[in-house]
Formats: structure tokens, sequence, C-alpha cells
DNA sequence: ATTAAAAATTAACGCGCGTAAAAATAAGAT
DNA sequence: ATCTTATTTTTACGCGCGTTAATTTTTAAT
């Protein structure tokens, strides 16, 4: 390291023989200046240990290095997982990401987004509540930032949007179960906030009309997150009950079937395909538990990665390109069938 | 809204009557300037809506409002959770916390307090990877941002640490299952990075001593933090091999024990203490998933919310006192037994 | 009304860097 | 060696706000 500390960039400048303009030029894009002074910058940065000011680049730069992940809840290991992926590849291409959680309230997504207007980002990246989001809020922010939405879509909002089809995925899964047995009945929230369980009903419709089978859908009351107790609590009821028609139940996402499966268990139903089986769970999302459940989940895994590579490639384009595209491009990985023990 | 837009602080001194520097003033803290002008000034901000540029504030301020939250995983429920209450406690506090995963990566914990650094962050809550953790990066940076340490501990860095008390929590568990049944074996990674595990380890010893009772710690191969996968995968292979000395099994942690549940199950093992049971297994940590396993899993709470609070409490206390203090303090929580139905 | 203390105003500088314009230099091509 | 073009240097200003020192005004106490 450097005997005297340097304290700006004038003083890193003087030390790297390189004009400040030059070194300045630098650090906004090393490639931007001849590669003999890159070198020499390199050199000495080495030998240095200099930071510029990140305060005072931000405040004169007409776009930051800042993008702005923005999920409703990091506690669901859903946006935990795929906001890890996207936040690694962020990084990846030399950019700052901020993660901020809504922590489940629609409220704190427009905060969020107001309080990422004053950090000036170059683009942000968000999964949206859905119908519960501030949509004017989100609508108004996709105006003056690039904004790439993810896994849950709202129209005409944001410049793009990268998700799951769930038209694929349910049809997969249903013909799936119709074909190894029972056809399935549907089992999902009441009034889900997400978008995805609205497609998700109605991919289920449309399939189980294809194979010429009654559709049965079973709505569970409650508010909010706690969607392992909803399936729980409420899966459960119906399981005494047995107001399911059929043996089979399709779960709009996993953490409604591992509540299910918990109160199947309770309830000393065995779940699974096998002779002795009363009934057959099945998920969608497959959630990183689900290999772990009892039995294990059979579900539809979305593709983290391809969603989370390209809902941050698709937002590097748009800050490439600068002018913002009149089509708004939408684009849906299909879902897998992961066949396990439960369905 | 205003009618003129409001470019920066002297417009908005402007428009609000009060001169430039008492608007700063205000800004940095409301309470410093007298209850007539703070009106003038909030009243203007309604009419205005002015946020001052946090570059700008952020260059000069001697200390930001910022505070660095870092933690080893998010994808850990654990600590997705206690992240996210420290999160709402700073902003509560009128602080801008900035969440930061190392994705487990303890290369990338010490990046990120490196790149906290240039944040200037008013302190910093840091729960380290323990005795993966680049310990000459943590102290450093501890000695130059006042840094409070949560849930693991690391000898003489920082200047405080809340966490649980891992020796009252395991015997607290021990007891229970000695009492209810057959004495505990332990099972545990080998190698753990975590040091609260070789506290519970330590403390199991004890107990297990205590109660006269002899120990048998049973410790799986694997690294990483697939602790399910592992706890599945090995502790199958210990049921299967019947390697456990009694039929109770304490987990050095929930996920440990979830996946361990999974085996069992699919081993066809009955887990719980009824008269039909084959195996008791309990954990640590209640895991927000805990409730859920099937059975349900015995574990001991830790005090969430207490550890979270009281870690960002202390930080805001150093930050007032301004000079260390000499004595590091440590503030263990206790656990809370969670009786459920798998021990 | 007088006075001391508290708070606000005025004027001015600096933070660390972005950026623009003009001049100087270097690189590559002829 | 000459010319063209791409880079760098020099010089200088500005961003938006923190902060200080000297001065004036306000407040509260006598």
């Amino acid at each position: 390291m450097g005997q005297l500390k340097i304290r700006n960039m004038e003083e890193f400048a003087a030390v790297s023989g390189i004009s400040r303009p030059t070194v300045s030029k630098y650090f906004n894009d090393p490639e931007s200046v001849r590669a003999s002074t890159r070198k020499k910058i390199e050199s000495a940065l080495e030998k240095h240990d200099y930071h510029p000011n990140v305060f005072a680049m931000n405040q004169n730069r007409r776009k930051t290095k800042n993008i702005g992940v923005v999920v409703p809840n990091l506690a669901d290991p859903f946006f935990s997982e795929i906001g890890r992926r996207v936040e690694l590849a962020c990084i990846e291409a030399g950019y700052s990401p901020i993660l901020l959680s809504s922590h489940g309230s629609p409220t704190m997504e427009r905060d969020n987004l107001n309080s990422l207007r004053s950090l000036k980002p170059a683009g942000v990246l968000l999964a949206p509540f859905g119908r519960m989001s501030d949509k004017d809020a989100v609508q108004a922010f996709g105006a003056d930032f690039p904004l790439v939405l993810f896994d849950a879509n709202m129209s005409d909002t944001g410049q793009a949007f990268v998700g799951t089809n769930n038209a694929q995925s349910v049809d997969l899964m249903v013909e799936y179960l119709c074909r190894s047995g029972e056809p399935p009945c549907f089992f999902e929230m009441k009034s889900p906030s997400n978008p995805n369980a609205n497609k998700r009903r109605q991919a289920y419709l449309e399939s189980m009309e294809r194979h010429k089978q009654t559709p049965n859908i079973f709505q569970a009351d409650g508010e909010g997150w706690n969607f392992e107790e909803i399936g729980s609590v409420e899966g459960g009821r119906l399981l005494l009950e047995k107001a399911f028609s059929t043996n089979t139940v399709l779960c709009s996402n996993d953490r409604l079937a591992i509540g299910m499966l918990s109160a199947a268990y309770g309830l000393d139903l065995r779940v699974g395909h096998g002779a002795d089986c009363h009934l057959r769970i099945a998920g969608h999302d497959d959630h990183p538990f689900s290999r772990f459940t009892c039995p294990p989940l059979t579900t539809i895994a979305q593709d983290y990665n391809a969603i989370a590579n390209r809902a941050v490639s698709t937002l590097f384009g748009l800050l490439e390109t600068e002018e913002r595209p009149s089509d708004r491009e939408e684009t849906l990985f299909e879902g897998r069938l992961i066949m396990r023990d439960s369905a």
C-alpha cells in the first residue's frame, strides 16, 4: 500500500500521473480511456487503494450505477431466492443492487419506490404485489425510470415483464394429474393479491375443460402472507369435511400445499400416489422446502435462474438503448413438472 | 402541490420563508430548530414536496443516517426474519437500513463490509459467519464504525453482541427430553461454521452430564448451506443403520431436523412422542416452517423480536454516546421451549 | 423596559467530483 | 515526415448541501 493516504481524486490523479478528468472518465467507464492510461491508473490503484466518493460521484452523474430491486416479501423463500439471483447478476455486471423488501405491505412498496427515486437508480426491477399495488405510483415510477417487472405482471406498467407461463405450467400439472389418477380439485385463497393466482385458476379451468373434466375450485378465507397457516387450517377443514370431490388437490402454490400436507398428516390421511394413499396433493413453484415435505411435494418448478437473468438482461438492454421502446416486452418461461411422492 | 418545482434547498428555503442554513439544520434534526420555524418548514413541506438530495447531504455530513445490516444468507428464513425486524426497527427510528446478504460466502461478507465503508454508515449490525468470517476485516471494520454483532458472536469484535443463550436453551430442551422419555442423541454438522453450533454441542454435553446421561454425538459430513439436504441424507443414513443409541435425536438446528424428519418419513418411521412412535426428533430455532412439518417440530424459539430490537437499540446507544465504550456488552436472551408433536 | 440567552440570518467557503471547452499531445495512416 | 484523428491536459465552473463566524433578531427572564 501507498505511504500517504489518498484523500480525493485530485491526489490520486497526481500519484497515477494522469489528469483528474481522465481519471474521472476511467471510473465512469474503464473502457473509455486508452489502454495505456488504463494500465497506469490500475497500477496506481493497486498501490494506493483509493475509492472515489460515491456520494460526490452520484451527485453529479446523470445516471448512477444503482439498480433497485423491490420484492413484496423477503420472508417468502420464493422472493429471497429470486432476489438473490437478481442481486448477483447485477453485481456481475458491475452495478450496485439495492434490495428492498416491502414486508407484505403495498404501502411500503410505494414508499420503497419513493426512496429509490432519491437514489437516482439507473433502473429498477420490481416484483409487484399486483392488484394490491398502488398502480398509479408504479406506473408513474415506470415513466421516470427504466422499470422491469418480474413474477407478477401489471398491464401497461413498466417497460417489460418477465415471469412464468402459468397457462402452460398449470396445464402440464393438470394433464399429469388427470393421466395418473383422479382429476384435480383446485385449492387457492379467496382473494389472492398476486395476479398469478388468477392466471392459475383460469388455466386450471381451461385445462380441465380441455380434458373434459368438471372443475372444482375451493377458496380459503384468510388474508396476509401466512399461506401455510391458511393452507393448514382451511385445507384441514375441507379435508375433515370431505369437501373435495376427488382424491386429488392442486394447490395454487407450494406454501398452501405445505400447509395442507401438514393438516393431512394431522388427520392421519396418507398423501401420495401409492395404493395405500388417501389423497394426492400437488403444488406450484418448487419452493425450496418442497423437497423435504412429507411426502415430498409434486410441483411445478419455475425457472428461477432464467427469470432472474432475463429480467436483469432486459433491464440492461433498456439502459443501453436509452430511449424507451414503444412495445412492452413480455417474456414467459415454461414451468417444469417436478414429480415427487405427493401426487 | 406547489406550482413551481423546487430544485434545491435554496429555493425551498425561499418559499418557506426560512434561511437555508436553518432549513439544513432542520433536515439534520427537526428538533434542533425552534417550534415556530419547524412549523413553517413543515407546512411548506406539505405544499411543495421537496426532498433534500441525499447524495449532497451525505457527502458533507459527518455521519449519515445509513445503517448497514449484513446477514450471512437471506435465503435462510432465520436471517430473513430477523433481518426483517431489524430493518423495520431502523426505519422506525428514522434511519435508512441497507440490507446486505453475503449469500453464504465469507468473501462476500468482507466485500459487503467494504461496500458499506463507502456509504459512511452511522453504524452496522452484523450477523457474522463466525469462524469462517474474515476476522481481521470484521475487527478492522469495528474499529472504524460502530458495530453490533448479533446471532453469532466473535470474541473482541465489534462493540456489542446480542444473541440467544444457547447453554440455557439447549439445557431446557435436554431437560425436557430426558424427563419425558429416552435421553437425546445430538445430531449436527461435522464442521459447522456458526459458533452457535459449537455452543450448542457444548451445552448438550454439559446438560447430559448434569442429568447423569451418556452423551452421544453424531456429526454429518457436508459443507454449505443445504442443511435440509444434509439432514435428510446423513440423518437418513444414520436412521437406516440404526446408529442412534436412543430413540431421541436433538438436532443442532431446525433445518437439519426438517431434513431428518423428511428422511424418517421416507423410511416409514413414525416420529413423535405417542405410544406408536419409533422416534423423537427435536430442533432449535423455531424456524417459520417448523409448525408445518410432519409432525410439527418440537423446538426452541429464539426471541427474534427481542434480539432484533436490542441489537438496534444497542447500536443507537453507541451512536449517541459517540465515544467507544471500553467494555464490550454481551446480551443473551433465553430460548423458549416450543412443544409440538415431534418430541 | 432591560437584559442575557437562544435562535435565526447573512455571507462565504468547501466537499469531491462531473463536465465542458479549448489547447496540447499522442497514435496511426499515408 | 505529414496529416488526420483520437486522447489527454488545462482551466474553470457548477452541483446541492454542510458548516462556520459574525451579526441581527427573537425569546424569556428580571
